[in-house]
DNA sequence: AGATAAACGAGACGGTACGTCACGTCTTAGG
DNA sequence: CCTAAGACGTGACGTACCGTCTCGTTTATCT
């Protein structure tokens, strides 16, 4: 019942969408440096200032492409052990490897532009990162965390690893070494 | 007797010590995002030319200069126990942590130059990686690493923490955190 | 039989003399260079598509306030000599030259824009034109101007003179001008 | 000998006449209104940088350009009379009226820029008027002048007309017309 | 009274050009 | 041959306005 239009002509979904297809095709295209707000405008058809208006930089563009189509991707496996629920989750997760020039460019970005790197922390990273909190705090209530393990500490270790290799790309990131990270990290709270 | 000594003026010791010397003071002063080839050129009093002609690109000054400086820094301990040796290999690590806007310039940078990300990762990841592989090594000849563990994951275990924090900042890179770290490591390994 | 009322809700006059106002406005303030349809239509309280409805450029704006408040304000003077209308004329027209800004905004645009020049020509500068034309053919009338000389090149002598005095800026536009030329032009008319 | 050269890479002298070229080209085939920086330095296959490293304004380019190639195209005629003289020098102003998109160009632009203004008088306009006061000079020396009358308000009324039919272009600048200005002229002179 | 219709404010849109910055290359003179 | 200086072509930046296009709302006339 709220009707609270704002007045004005409204916000344009397709420019909005085509914006953030463009974002994405030229990162995938040309790769995260060559990418321009110029370049992105033109292949959407938009003109420069629409997308100054809504997005800070050209990394806000790319983070909502991301947070777009990735929405609610992120699953929180239940599967009565710590073992099965972390390995269900970096299986999940690597395998999701296409994006890596994507979440490359991302971090790239919160490097170098402290702004971003709140929105890209806030919005993206604390998601995987609460999703996989709540796995170890049901291992904990099962008693399989010991008492002086920091639960944060072993979040770091799998998320580590994880951009670690990413971002590095000197080692797989598959489903063996899933498996091989989730057996370190049972091994590790005890 | 004299040698090969090549034809022309040789090139100029003091010039490279300031333009290096100059790289690193933009660099702290105003963030990796604001260095420019200009600016260093200007402070150091030196010709862009004579950058160019050194170092492909800003990054690769700005890895020597850390190179320079940070010479031979890694030591590798040896104190009898894979936990004393963690621990101190991280202790000392997170020690340098003043070091972060560099370190996450020349992160930036790999992320977006692959031709960079080889020298990074060759001349400076590389390095510190042999050292503690050597400290793993003598550890698994004392039997303190089950046989069915990667070393290489173990690494990665280790420097993922490490650059995650530094990368993310959202928890602390300090003594505590490194005694926690190693205890886990430890623990993982067997 | 109030006559061909159109459906629909009827120009707003309040409307119309706010924007006319902004624009004489913005003008005298910031100067016609910095003159935006944006700005008019901010300061009026409008929106720009009432502008443009209305008129076809911000250039159309402003002649239009500068006739509405001049509106008849071209005197022609009848003196009974040449010399003494000639000089009442450009004394009553140099007073006006408070309008300095606007009169040379005016004439900018119209070089810039041949559509707008027609609007310029026809609607401002030939009723002035005419008026003097009038004083002209009465002085012929009375045997004051030679049956070779061109009444028309007479008042571009007296009009070049008032607008290239205007536009430089570089020779006073005072009552003592006026006396000056009025002297000049009647000596050359015989 | 001097040989005071500044360090560095010279002034291009080709890239210099590339611009002027291209302004005037553009300027002529589009008109004022649509000249672009970026339009002229497109046509001269030059950088916008290289042109605002020279020039303040787009209009300047155009004053220069006009300078370089009319450069003391103003002649000072001496025929032994005012009307002969005044004759002669219209007559010879206006066989230029090709250029008239050019000026009426510059004159727009000093109108809406002052600072541009300034240069626009000194360089170029204050250059034939010089020419012209010498003409009268030598006419007052021969007594062609009254006491009475200011040579100031004289070349007014010549460069008046001129330019007034010049931005008006209502009436004929041909050779008629000088001869015709030119009698007014040495009648009002006396 | 209700329908119709134009004008209005607001503001988003695709564009064009602005003037600036830094890039990496080049062309000088001089050590 | 190296160096400092600095001009060059290039390309992207972020901004300002342009003139057009929706929106919801207001204000009139015409059933």
């Amino acid at each position: 019942m709220t009707g609270d239009r704002r007045p004005g002509r409204p916000r344009s979904e397709a420019t909005r969408r085509a914006i953030l297809a463009a974002a994405i095709d030229e990162l995938t295209e040309r790769g995260y440096a060559q990418l321009s707000v110029e370049g992105i405008a033109a292949r959407a058809g938009a003109g420069k200032q629409t997308i100054y208006r809504w997005w800070p930089s050209k990394a806000d563009v790319v983070l909502d492409a991301m947070l777009d189509e990735a929405a609610s991707l992120i699953a929180v496996p239940d599967e009565g052990s710590l073992a099965a629920d972390l390995a269900g989750f970096l299986v999940d997760t690597f395998r999701q490897r296409g994006q890596r020039p994507v979440l490359v460019g991302l971090m790239a970005e919160a490097l170098l532009d402290p702004v971003f790197a709140v929105q890209f922390r806030d919005r993206f990273l604390f998601g995987r990162r609460d999703a996989l909190r709540t796995v170890l705090a049901r291992a904990a209530d099962r008693g399989e965390i010991a008492a002086d393990v920091d639960p944060e500490m072993l979040l770091d270790i799998v998320f580590g690893v994880l951009w670690y290799r990413l971002l590095l790309d000197h080692a797989p990131l598959d489903e063996e070494a899933g498996r091989q990270l989730a057996t370190l990290v049972v091994r590790a709270a005890r």
